[in-house]
RNA sequence: CGAGAUGUGGCUCAGUUUGGUAGAGCGCUGCGUUCGGGACGCAGAGGCCGCAGGUUCAAGUCCUGUCAUCUCGACCA
């Protein structure tokens, strides 16, 4: 067997990058395919993490005096299609209820694509005056696109997520909101996640349907692949104006509120596994993991290890660590590839030789180091540990974004520099829509955002040769 | 939604050309020996061959349809 090569079941992701991404959603056992097409379910070990990432980010968004909803699953078609380029966005994917019982009903209802529409009723028939501004609304839920491909946690038909919805009083608010949240994305991502983010704002073609501004944040898979991984809207009043959603201002003048939605799914951990994982399986960012260290007791069944192996279990769940102990008689070995397969960020081997020392040993995942530490330092040995897992796979993240942001003076500069090295393509843009079209049809990038962070390339657009008005970042995306 | 490929125990696959008793390895269960990187022996369990029609004395195998999975496009978080 090759040294590296621990885990057989998974092919390399030189190989074939789509087919080890299948094979570690199935052998990390994160989850299964149902009998719909896109449909999938989500196994424990994987719902654990999406359990790990509710919770953190779920307190990020009481800190912004976010308050949890629940909306019904159903939307009848009429509200729907109050706002314009909202239902034409969305209804083309809908999935529609028509029966109730046996009978047919009179107006047919879809199943939640995304719910503007039943917030935007709700904030019309709960809103009076100012004083009540702003709301700042989020729903943990799952929704449904009647998509055409799906793959595990890329693309799903019904998928999880959370959407925020916040009326505000003035315009000026709500912008600040929108961009305050798209930061809260962004660090989640850097700092639970260990993720990368570039941040910036999606081009017209690219923006939610009914939105004023999208604001995204986009992160690069090992692949070099572009991943969406969260987006923040701004709707200005448009919404508000179609819904009826009005106001008694402080000069008792009836208004429209300014809004904003924003969302992240279950896609981030698509974006988890392309990021940090490699030819033996998934790798978690330690704040996430489900088990964030693992206890393998070496020659179990030897007097003393087992017993030293459920005290340093016991120790470590009392500072707070996600610690799993597998006593099972399975080999060393078949222990070590399982847990690597599973991306458990630690593994804590004690054996005898170990405990003579008064020792054990600690393996990262994401570069194999090894660190002997003495038993009474196991604590901060843990946690130190875990924050160098972190740390390493940012840093490695991180390096691979920055490695792969190519400069394009020209469209066919832009082409070939994606055909060599996939990437981000950065260039400058006149803003028209016609250039958009041209690089997606002739260089097969699609825009990935404005990036905050704009840099002078050069005065004109490459594609049409006019003044240009941005820098702007080309990709490939999922 | 268009093109191509594939559906056979939990997994990976053979068997389909030429119709004739359902196969292998791994995994799983039990017992024993092992135990510092996927150990070994012995004994077991488990499949109406994706689903529905059709042809036939007889279908995993041939025909039609359908569903699902994978790859590449188009569309999308």
């Amino acid at each position: 067997m090759a040294k590296d090569k621990k885990v057989e079941q998974i092919t390399d992701m030189e190989v074939d990058f789509a087919q080890w991404f299948t094979d570690v959603c199935k052998k990390a056992e994160l989850i299964d395919y149902s009998s719909i097409k896109g449909v999938f379910i989500y196994r424990p070990y994987g719902y654990a993490i999406w359990e790990n990432i509710q919770a953190i980010m779920d307190k990020e968004f009481k800190k912004q005096g976010v308050q949890n909803v629940y909306m019904p699953l159903l939307i009848p078609e009429s509200l729907l299609q109050k706002e314009k380029d909202h239902v034409e966005g969305f209804a083309p994917e809908c999935a529609w209820v028509t029966t109730g019982g046996s009978e047919p009903l009179e107006e047919r209802y879809a199943i939640r694509p995304t719910s503007e529409t039943l917030f935007c009723e709700h904030f019309a028939n709960v809103l009076q005056s100012h004083r009540d501004l702003p709301m700042k609304y989020n729903q943990w839920c799952s929704v449904l696109r009647w998509e055409k491909t799906s793959r595990p946690f890329l693309r799903h038909r019904e998928f999880l997520w959370q959407e925020g919805h916040t009326i505000h009083a003035t315009a000026e608010e709500a912008k600040e909101f929108t961009e305050t949240m798209l930061g809260v994305y962004a660090d989640f991502c850097e700092d639970v996640l260990a993720m990368p983010v570039t941040r910036g704002q999606k081009t017209d073609k690219e923006k939610f349907k009914g939105a004023e501004a999208t604001y995204t944040i986009e992160c690069m898979m090992h692949d070099r692949k572009a991943l969406q991984a969260g987006t923040s809207h701004y709707f200005g009043d448009g919404f508000a104006r179609q819904f009826e959603i009005l106001f008694a201002d402080r000069d008792n003048k009836l208004k429209n509120p300014h809004q904003t939605s924003w969302g992240v799914s279950t896609r981030l951990i698509g974006g988890i596994i392309m990021t940090h994982g490699d030819n033996n399986g998934l790798v978690l960012p330690p704040k996430i993991a489900p088990v964030q260290a693992v206890i393998i007791p070496i020659a179990a069944h030897k007097e003393g290890v087992l017993d030293a192996a459920a005290e340093l279990k016991a120790r470590l769940e009392k500072a707070g660590v996600r610690v799993k102990l597998d006593d099972s008689d399975n080999s060393m070995g078949w222990k070590c590839a399982e847990y690597e397969m599973k991306g458990v960020p630690l593994r804590v081997e004690c054996g005898p030789r170990d405990l003579e020392n008064g020792e054990c040993v600690l393996v990262r995942r994401n570069d194999r180091e090894k660190i002997t530490v003495k038993l009474e330092n196991l604590e901060s040995a843990v946690a130190e540990q875990l924050q160098a897992v972190h740390d390493g796979l940012f840093a490695r993240a991180k390096k691979n974004l920055e490695d792969h942001i190519y400069p394009a003076y020209s469209l066919e500069e832009a082409r070939e520099l994606q055909e060599k090295n996939g990437g981000f393509v950065k260039t400058m843009w006149c803003g028209e829509l016609d250039c958009e079209l041209a690089m997606k049809e002739q260089a097969g990038m699609s825009s990935r955002c404005i990036p905050f962070a704009q840099e002078k390339l050069s005065d004109v657009c490459p594609i049409c040769g006019k003044p240009a008005k941005h820098m702007i970042y080309w990709g490939v995306a999922y």
